[in-house]
This record gives structure tokens, sequence and C-alpha cells, in this order.
RNA sequence: GUGGAUAUAGCGUAGUUGGUUAACGCGUCAGAUUGUGGUUCUGAAGAUCGUCGGUUCGAGUCCGACUAUCCACCCCA
């Protein structure tokens, strides 16, 4: 036997017996999006590199360290998507929809890739789920954008995750703001940390989220961005803040919050989970207002967040959140005997026609195997079709949660079945349940407006 | 790129100071007299103990190297 060929490090198999999960966070933001209204848009899994290296940034890591780039068998050189913004950008414009009006709101789930070391909530192919909005400048837009992410984290039952908001102003107020970083910590440069010497000439505002004890120590008293704001971006975060509030999404201003790909602008913001190890950034995001003509475009505002599916999943595990059962088989079909076998195969595929599910024997099993497998896959009926069976045109319906057995006669099987299946979900205390699950709907609250 | 930990059936584990056929649970498959699942009982299949080398009469166990995985730094979703 030949060496088995192993998955590729930090990729991940996503198994049946997991599926149901990311199915389960898929809908969710799927239907979260749209409720905000937000389309889906689908591009490219590679794009040409040039376009991550003009608009993530040529001196990040994620660029200069962690692109999976081939060489075409042309010139170009090509980069499998390290994140989801770029190329949203490029094909909005590409696409001349940056004509059809404002705001543009887009969205995705997509892989992405980058060459990192593997650890928890880290990957070299992650999944992401992620919004832009284009067009819109107002601080109304980065709240909604917020409070859709929050929105999603509450539909996923999580509530430990704390949203940080910051702002890291326009381009004016950064430089100022980084002149003062420097001015700050050039006293104290024999004191700092190795990379941090060299960050201070480069991108002082990676000091601030040092972890080195020391570097953090001097950090402490460092100057907040928030203090070098020009008059439009703080009256923009002051604004934001105040819808925010208006929402009742909560929040903490964290002025060391300084995301690393380069083209953030003014709001920058982080979902962080302290359940899921190192890596607890379940959402991030924020405003870059730069990009679009950056890349070609006019200069249109735009937003957006990335949320992280694998930590997203991580955290409602960690929190023991609910995720959607997996949907059962409707009927089993358990035939003995070749006859019967063709018959059962048949007839099921009858039943499928009618929008049930069904399943039949395919290994060749004994009745009691095929019965244990009903069992197994969870079918809520099952019918046993034999010699007998097909002699006098009649079988039986079997109740897998009761053990019930009705009588149905073959040729009407399907308006049986289907009758057995409604009058199960209509007898009994249905109209009770129904009763009260219309008291449980909160009357719509609108005494704030 | 830098550290630390781990590596035994499909999964989860046990394996005493080195000593014969490597154990258990879950799962899989099959049986417990007539054509009916869940519980129970019985049985079976399934592991060259991550790889290579070394020490030894003898290595799953000790040593070394390599590889893989996990965790952390870094960075980010």
């Amino acid at each position: 036997m030949s060496m088995q060929i192993k998955r590729p490090k930090g990729t991940q198999d996503i198994l049946p017996a997991d599926s149901q999960k990311w199915k389960t966070v898929e809908d969710i933001v799927r239907s979260a999006a749209e409720q905000f209204g937000f389309r889906e848009i689908r591009t490219p899994v590679f794009e040409e590199t040039g376009l991550y290296v003009r608009s993530v940034g040529d001196t990040s890591d994620v660029v200069t360290k962690e692109m999976y780039t081939v060489s075409s068998k042309g010139d170009s050189t090509f980069t499998l998507r390290p994140e989801g913004t770029a190329g949203v950008v490029r094909a909005m414009l590409e696409n001349g929809l940056m004509n059809e009006g404002f705001p543009q709101k887009v969205y995705y789930v997509i892989s992405a890739f980058r060459h990192e070391k593997p650890q928890a909530g880290r990957l070299r192919e992650f999944h992401q789920f992620g919004v832009e909005m284009f067009g819109a400048a107002s601080p109304y837009a980065d709240a909604e954008i917020i409070l859709l992410a929050s929105s999603i984290l509450d539909a996923c039952g999580l509530e430990n995750v704390e949203l940080h908001i910051n702002s890291i102003g326009c381009p004016e107020c950064r430089a100022k703001y980084r002149e003062a970083l420097r001015d700050y910590f050039e006293p104290h440069r024999e004191e700092l940390c190795e990379t941090c010497r060299e960050r201070l000439g480069k991108n002082p505002m990676r000091l601030l989220d040092c972890k080195s004890p020391i570097c953090k120590e001097i950090a402490l008293n460092a100057p907040i961005i928030t203090d070098y704001l020009c008059d439009d971006c703080r009256e923009h975060f002051e604004a934001l803040k105040d819808i925010l509030d208006d929402y009742g999404v909560k929040f903490k201003v964290d002025p060391k919050i300084v995301r690393g790909l380069d083209y953030y602008t003014r709001t920058v913001f982080e979902f962080i989970s302290n359940d899921i190890g190192a890596q607890g950034t379940v959402c991030g995001g924020g405003r870059y207002d730069g990009l679009v003509s950056e890349l070609g475009g006019q200069q249109v505002p735009a937003l957006g967040f990335g949320m992280g599916l694998e930590r997203l999943i991580m955290t409602m595990e960690s929190c023991g959140c609910e995720f959607e059962a997996q949907k059962t088989c409707d009927l089993y079909i358990a035939p003995m005997g070749e006859t019967a076998r063709r018959k059962a195969a048949l007839l099921a595929d009858a039943v499928r026609r009618e929008g049930y599910s069904a399943e039949t024997d395919l290994v060749g099993r004994g009745l009691k195997p095929q019965m244990r497998y009903a069992d197994k896959i969870g079918a809520k009926y099952v019918c046993v079709l034999g010699d007998n069976e097909l002699e006098t045109g009649e079988a039986k319906l079997k109740n897998m949660r009761t053990g019930e057995e009705k009588p149905v006669v073959l040729t009407e099987f399907i308006r049986t079945f289907a009758d057995v299946l409604l009058s199960e979900l209509f007898d009994g205390d249905f109209s009770e349940q129904l009763g009260s699950l219309l008291e449980d709907l909160p009357a719509a609250d609108t005494s704030d407006v």
C-alpha cells in the first residue's frame, strides 16, 4: 500500500458530523445580512497579486510573508485571496456597481488563505463571512455595520463577546499622532524590546499592542489617538458612540485596537471572545474611506467587517450554544428479497418526488439490521416490504417513535403516508403548543421612538 | 520565523521499575429459533504502538534524529 496523502498543514476537513454547525452559522449570517439589505457577491478565489499589495498594504505581514502566490504561464502572478475586501472592491469597480446608486451593500461567505503557523483559531485556509458597504460616510453607516455584526452574534446565542471600538482617524490626524507617539517613545528607546525599536521608525502605532511587559508598561501613558483626531474625525466618532448607545449596543473604547490592514480609516472595531484561546477576535472591521480610490475608483466612503467562521463556531461550542438539528429521514423502506428490493427502490423514488426524504437498503442487509439502521439514521417511519406485502398489496407504516403501526394499501402509499405524517403533526397537543407559542411572542416595543 | 507539549485500532484512552499472544470503552459488522429498531448479552473484524536509527538477550516503555499535530509568541478572522 502506498503512503496515504494527508491534508495540507493548516487545512481542515469538515465532516458530516460537524457540517451542520457550519450550515447553522451560514444560515444565520446570510439571513441577518439580507435583513439589513445586503446582497451576496461572489468573486474569484484568486486575484492578481498586485490587488492585495495595493489594498492590504505592501508592508503588512499579510502581504509580505503570508500570501500564497503562484506565477501563471503568462506574465501575471496570482494570489489566493488572503481576505475578502480587496476582491469585492475590485469587482464593484470593474462591473460599474459604484455607479448604480449608494449605498451599495454586499456580503460574502468565503475561504481565505494565509501562510501562517497554525494554532487554535488560526488556519491556513479559513472561512469568513464579510460585508462591505459603499457610499455611506455617515456614522449611522458605521453603527449599522456594527449592529449587524452584533445581532449575528446574538442570533448565534453568544453573550460573552465584547465589542471594542476605536477611531484611528484620517491620514492627516494619524500623521500627527504618529509624531506624538515617536516623541513619547523616543526617550524610552533603550528600554523597548527589539521589535518595538524597529517599529518606532516604521509604524509606531504597533508599539501599543506589544505583549512584552516592559513595552506594555511604557505604553500605559502613551498618547491616545482619540486625543489627536481632527474635528471631523472626532465628531464622527462621537456620533457613532451616541448611535450605538441608542441601539443599546455595549462597547468599550479601546485605543489599542490598531488594525493590521493598511486600508482602515476612522472607525475600527473588534468583537473579542475570551473563550477560545489566544486568537479571540471573532469579528473585525472598520471604515476604509481611501481604498476605493486607491484601487482606481472615485473617492467613495466604504466600510465593512470580516467574521471568522471557525472562531465563531468555536466560541459557540465553548458557550454551549445550540445548533440546528440535522434533518432526519422521513421514511425508510426495508425490503426483503430481490423483487421487493426493486419495488422498494421505486417506491422510495416516488416518495422523494413528493418532497419527503426516503431511504431504502443499498447493501443487502437482513430485516433486523435494516431496522437498526433505520433507527440509527433517525427514520420517522419504516415500511417493511416482503413477499406478504407484495402478494396482498398491503403493508404497514411503523412510527419509529411510538412503535405504532398503520396499514397502507401500496397503490395509495403516498397519499396515506402524507396523511399519517400530517395527522401526527396536528393531533394531540399541537393546538395547545401553537397557542402558547403565540403568547410568547413579545409585542413590538417601539416606546423609545 | 521563535518557543513549549504530544504522538498506542475509525474515535477516546490504559499499558506498572524494559519481559512472551498490546488491553479497555465508544463506533463498525454479525448472532441471541418464525418477518421488526432503541436496552441487554455473545462473538468478529480492526494497531507493522508517528518514522528512522541506537542501547539491550529482549523496546509501546530508555536515548537520538526526523516528521506530524496541538498550544503559545508574532500576526490576524
